[in-house]
Order: C-alpha cells, then sequence, then structure tokens
DNA sequence: TCCCGGCTTTGATGTCGATCAAGCGCCCGC
DNA sequence: GCGGGCGCTTGATCGACATCAAAGCCGGGA
C-alpha cells in the first residue's frame, strides 16, 4: 500500500488519508487539524441506485463529497415531464450553499458512496479557510460551464448529435486519457435509456434507434444493453455537431 | 477634485457613489479603501447594441460590471447553429474568473453601461476581500440555477409554453413588483425575434407565431414589435408549462 | 417625399422525432 | 422449469415545428 508520506499522513484521519475527495476534490483545501475536524461529524454511506438524495423544494441541512458512483440531478415539471439538468462523478462536491430549500432533486444513477457532513460543518469550514470557498466557487464555475455547453445541446442538435454528445461526454468522464486521443474506450453507461432520454431531451425510443444506428454503421459496440465500446473517439465526435 | 468630507461617503469614489453595482453587486464587498483603488484602475463604457465584449476562445484579460442594458452569452456550432446560454443584467458581474480563454461569446443585446477593470484587479480584490469571493459564488451559483431551470425550458417544453416562459423571465427581471403579484405588467423587449429564437431553440417563425397567438388570445399586448404589455402574469404563466 | 433594407408576419409544405403498439431478452422468484 | 415484470428494441403512424417563400411594416437617408 502506498501511504503517501509525502504530506505528512500521519496527521491525517484514517478514512481521509486514500480519500479521492482529499486528492482531487473540496478536502484538498483543507488544513490536517480541519480533516479531523470534519471527519468527526462526516459519516459514509453506501447508497443503491435510484435513491432520492436530496428532494425538490425539501430543507438542505447536509452536503457530501461523492467518493465513488453518478448522482443525477433532475427537475420535474408539474404535469410528469422530467428532465436531467447535471451529472455529478466523484469527487464532486454534490450540495447547494447559501439556500435553504432545494429546486432539484438528486439521484443515485448507480451504486453510490458519499461523505456527508451537516450544513453547520460546511458554513464552518467555508469561514475558516479561504482555499475551500475558492474551490467551491471553481466548481460552481466548472458547473456552469457544462450547464451552458449543454444548453446548446438541448436546444440546436439533432437527435443523433445529441446521443453522439452524451456519448462522448461520458467517454471523457470516465476514461479520460483514451478519450482525450481520439483512440478507443470502453465504459458502462452509468444511466438506463430512459435517464438518457431525460437528459437529452428525447423519448426512449429515439434514444434507443439513434444507439442502434451508431452501432450498425460501426461507430460504436454495445454488449448487454449497458456497455459501451467506442471503436474510435474521432468518429463519434464527428457525429456530436461540434 | 471636491470630495465631500462632510458626509459619510466621503470615502468613496464619486463615480461609485450612486452606482448599482456597490449597492447591489459586487462592489458592495469592498471596503471604501478598495472602492479608491479599484476606480482608479476601472473605466467607464458606453456600448452599442451589437457589440462583441468578449470572443470565443479570445484571451479574458478584463472584466466588468454591468451598470444598465442587458449582455447575451452565446455559443455557436461550427456550422452556424446558434444558442444563446445565459442573459445578463445589471448589476450582474461580467466575465470568466479562472479560465485563461472564454468558451463563450458575450455580446450587447441592448444600449450598453459597463465598468470595466483588468484581470490583475480583480484577482487582487480577491485575495484581499473574502467578501468578494462570497459574492462570485453567490452570483455563479445563481446563474447555475437559472441554467438548469432553462435547460429544462429547451428539453422539455413546447414552442408555446417556451416563449410563454421566455417573456415571465423577461417581465421578472424588469419589473419584478409587478411580476410577482400576478398582475399585469409593460416592458420592452430587449432581444429581436432572432435572439428570442436563439435563447429558446426556435425558429423566428415559430416565435413570431407563439406571440402573435398569445395576442390575439389576449393574454398580452405588442406595440412596435418590441412593446409588451402582459395584461395578467397569472395567465402568462399558466402558459408557461410550470 | 419616396425609396430602400432590415425586421417581422403570414402562408404552404416537408420532415424529424413523438406517439402508439408489439415483441424480445433477461433476470428473478416461485 | 416456468411465468411475469422490466428494460430495451423495432415498426407504423402522426403531429409539431422547420423550411421555403412572399409580402407587410417601419425607420432612415437621399
Amino acid at each position: 500500500m502506498n501511504l503517501r508520506q509525502d504530506i505528512h499522513n500521519s496527521d491525517i484521519p484514517v478514512l481521509c488519508q486514500a480519500c479521492e475527495a482529499r486528492h482531487r476534490g473540496l478536502c484538498g483545501a483543507l488544513e490536517p487539524k480541519q480533516l479531523v475536524a470534519l471527519s468527526r461529524t462526516s459519516s459514509r454511506h453506501r447508497i443503491h441506485p435510484g435513491a432520492e438524495l436530496i428532494g425538490d423544494s425539501e430543507n438542505i441541512d447536509s452536503f457530501s463529497n461523492i467518493l465513488s458512483g453518478v448522482v443525477k440531478l433532475t427537475k420535474t415539471l408539474s404535469d410528469g415531464r422530467q428532465q436531467i439538468v447535471g451529472l455529478q462523478f466523484a469527487p464532486d462536491f454534490l450540495g447547494r450553499p447559501f439556500r435553504s430549500e432545494s429546486v432539484i432533486n438528486a439521484q443515485a444513477a448507480t451504486e453510490l458512496s458519499l461523505c456527508s457532513f451537516p450544513k453547520s460543518v460546511l458554513e464552518r469550514m467555508i469561514h475558516e479557510s479561504p482555499g475551500f470557498e475558492r474551490r467551491l466557487l471553481r466548481q460552481a464555475l466548472n458547473e456552469l460551464d457544462e450547464a451552458r455547453d449543454w444548453m446548446v445541446t438541448l436546444g440546436r442538435k439533432t437527435a443523433g448529435e445529441k446521443v453522439a454528445s452524451f456519448l462522448v461526454r461520458i467517454a471523457r468522464n470516465i476514461d479520460p486519457e483514451a478519450a482525450a486521443n481520439g483512440a478507443s474506450a470502453t465504459f458502462d453507461l452509468p444511466l438506463t435509456r430512459a435517464d438518457i432520454a431525460d437528459f437529452l431531451g428525447l423519448t426512449i425510443e429515439t434514444v434507443s434507434r439513434q444507439l442502434t444506428k451508431l452501432r450498425t454503421e460501426g461507430v460504436i459496440g454495445i454488449e448487454n444493453n449497458r456497455r459501451v465500446n467506442v471503436h474510435n473517439m474521432e468518429r463519434l465526435e464527428a457525429r456530436s455537431g461540434r
């Protein structure tokens, strides 16, 4: 086991030592002392797909780091039409600071592992550590960039382009190196067809048809409905309507 | 210059005294001393509709507060399809911190008045004043909420609901009190039909048809193509597909 | 005053994706 | 092994919005 001695692991809570959130996420902004305080009030959870994490118009009184798995953020119109407005991956921070009630719904899209802590603790961290707030700001700005990218997809792309864009986005998140150099990439879809449809503003049937089209034309392979093999990222991207 | 020493505004730069950005915007986080420093390096501009403020993939080396007018943020696909991904009103902060190149395009939608300052000054403010960063974070989170709301509109609403949603959003920004209590509201559209179409992911023709439909059914009145009178906000909202 | 160009409206037709409707494959419990 | 449910695919039809086309309106300049 490679305990990294270079950053005084000795002072760091055991649970935090190998934690993604400390290496690439929010907790990287914290001093050992603060990590100890945080870990005393935080707790880890394992959550099954479909479980609701935050309900629309519920009070917001806790926050989490995503340690593994995928969370989907949804909004629903009064007549039941639904739209996925965000996907979050480890080690993203989950929650909406500075707001008493949630305006969205957060659900586990896959098997999930979270590290949660109460609102009061978040507020204390924000006050005590300027780096903490900086990271929150950076994540918010990145999510905003992503949301805006997605608005273009929703507003201006065809069904085929939408599905290709979706696959590109997932590939980039799950297998960044392969995705970067236009090579091939393989991954499990973290969403069902219904979720993908809600993400893209399409119906299940259209998503299915576009996927089989990509398959029959040799751009991707699909096994067991979930496992996708992008034979050539470059070709997929060309279909995503850049 | 005659700085009046007798009032409590005395330490504040003349230009800032009546400024929206200081009352409701970013500059509210600054001490008089910092305002003086900022005002020394900032400059006011008046800008005409259509002028480009930030180009896609340009270097980001300055930021602004919007003092009056409306800015549209757009993204364009390689084949020319365009989508408006954000609208900003006074006293919003304009710019993308922590990023060397812009991924969007910012254009004046109306006559515009800006207060601009260089990147180095922004960075100094962020370091010197924690409240400054807090306000940036709050604005980013609010914009994110708005973007996600808009994703639902783009992905799941019909043309009629989109146009109604657009009018509701504009009414709320320009005439908040009237909009809040379901009464009537009157305002000038800050966007052309082409812009509205790009905002809603529709064509000009569809926008036009939906507007005339709302007019002939007595929900709104239109004069000179630009001036809109919402006779009854409640009825308009009912058509926006909540 | 008249004319020109840009923005907008209105109409006719076409098409992409939604809707409606089966049917398939797989997993799970009995 | 068998039946049933769920997620997915495939096919036929329909409708909302795009596209193509033309004409109206309005403001600005000669």
